[in-house]
RNA sequence: GGGCGGGUACCGAAGUGGUUAAACGGGGCUGACUGUAGAUCAGCUGGCUUUACGCCUACAGGGGUUCGAAUCCCUUCCCGCCCA
């Protein structure tokens, strides 16, 4: 932490066009991250999803303790080295896992008891030892242990989970990472000034990066525009920003035009995997019957796998029939959508006309002609 | 020719006198999906319509019994197994 790992290479007003350096590589920002939770972005090959463009994809700490464990990974050479991923790794703490698995999380100052939802075994876990264990995995980027909550919660218990997130972030600060970079996470709940408070206090601590958490968790879009910027505005120029969780066009877009750097999503593998295609002029269900004898590719132009000859009638057919290969052609498509999506972002950015790259993309998909 | 067992909605399969347009599966259709307990989940799936605890048509075909039948009786047709 010694030198700045992230560079700021041009700004289109606040969007910044970075390079964030980590142990296995540069990223290039504003970036998408692929979610590859299980040590694996489901369906693809490593180099597979390289070539949809990703410089680091998202892995999480909490999942691959439970399974495989994280002593097996050390064993076997690292995270890196386990799932053959060449590039940068980051991963999540499992902080989100507080309010996926609610049912199954009990948790005080100390530190959070999930119950396995494999095998119901018990399992707990501290602030200190989610670094310690993302640090034994290799990992580039460690994400500290916060807890985030769903829009609608109330104002004290939001509170409380912003008070527990200060807290856990210092014990996280203090663990020593050696060479991977450790991102802070900001809460805050809903309310501006509330966000804005979590972001001063976190930025205070001295982290790589900081995220922007506990956002896209059933907040319109007003909400969590504001309390993007509210963050933003007390964060330092300097560091890489990461909202967790989102991965629509718009939704990305929106958030690097308010000067944040990094994203990840399941929503492109996810859909993929239910048949939605995301394309340039809006999301195309395969599972709707209109496309059962439609013979065009599924995007004209594209050069992802998915889109070398294939129609669109045999893509539904392999996703109808429950074929593995309509998994892995639409993730890749999907994942390439995103990522040409931020490239293009990337580009503006530096031509200065990422305003007009924003609007020409919404008009697109505001057309929504998919069919 | 004789005996036995069957024919239920697109398919499979419950139900054997009344809250049955008919359980449950599958299939089909529609929708959802944003730091992945997610190749998952939800709704609909006889027709019509003013989408409504409304009307019509329905449990192989026809005819009966009954206040009331997919369910009981008669009969015809078809399928499977066994005996000649």
């Amino acid at each position: 932490m010694a030198r700045p790992r992230f560079q700021i290479r041009a700004r289109d007003g606040r969007a910044r066009r970075g390079t964030l350096v980590t142990a296995h590589g540069a990223v290039e920002t504003p970036g998408f991250m692929p979610v590859g939770t299980h040590a694996t972005v489901k369906a693809c090959t490593p180099a597979e999803v390289a070539s949809t463009g990703a410089d680091m994809l998202l892995a999480n700490f909490y999942h691959l303790s439970l399974r495989p464990g994280i002593d097996l990974i050390e064993a076997m050479g690292g995270l890196h080295r386990f799932m053959a991923w060449p590039g940068s790794i980051l991963t999540d703490s499992g902080g989100y896992q507080l309010v996926s698995l609610g049912q199954l999380v009990e948790m005080d100052d100390h530190g959070v008891t999930f119950r396995s939802p494999y095998d119901g075994a018990t399992v707990e876990l501290t602030p200190r030892l989610v670094v310690e264990g993302q640090r034994r995995l290799g990992s580039d980027v460690i994400m500290v242990l916060d807890q985030p909550v769903p829009y609608g919660t109330a104002k004290e218990l939001a509170e409380a989970a912003t008070r527990r997130t200060h807290l856990w972030a210092r014990e996280c600060r203090g663990v020593e990472t050696g060479g991977s970079l450790l991102f802070g996470i900001v809460q805050g709940g809903f309310e501006t000034g509330s966000r804005a408070r979590s972001a001063e206090s976190i930025a205070g601590l001295g982290f790589d990066g900081i995220a922007l958490g506990g956002l896209v968790l059933g907040e319109p879009p007003q909400v969590r525009q504001a309390a993007i910027d509210a963050c933003v505005e007390n964060l330092p120029e300097g560091l890489p920003r990461y909202v967790m969780g989102l991965g629509t066009d718009l939704d990305l877009l929106d958030a690097v035009a308010r000067g944040v750097d990094l994203f990840d999503c399941v929503l492109p593998t996810r859909l993929a995997r239910t048949g939605t295609v995301l394309t340039d002029r809006g999301r195309l269900s395969l599972r709707q019957a209109r496309y059962r004898g439609d013979g065009r590719v599924l995007e004209e132009g594209c050069p992802c796998p998915a889109c070398q000859g294939f129609s669109r009638a045999y893509l539904r057919h392999l996703y109808l029939a429950g074929e593995i290969l309509a998994h892995r052609l639409l993730s890749l498509h999907n994942l390439g959508h995103l990522g040409r999506v931020v490239a293009e972002a990337r580009q503006a950015i530096e031509q200065g006309r990422l305003e007009q790259v924003a609007a020409d993309r919404r008009q697109r998909l505001g057309q929504n002609v998919c069919g």
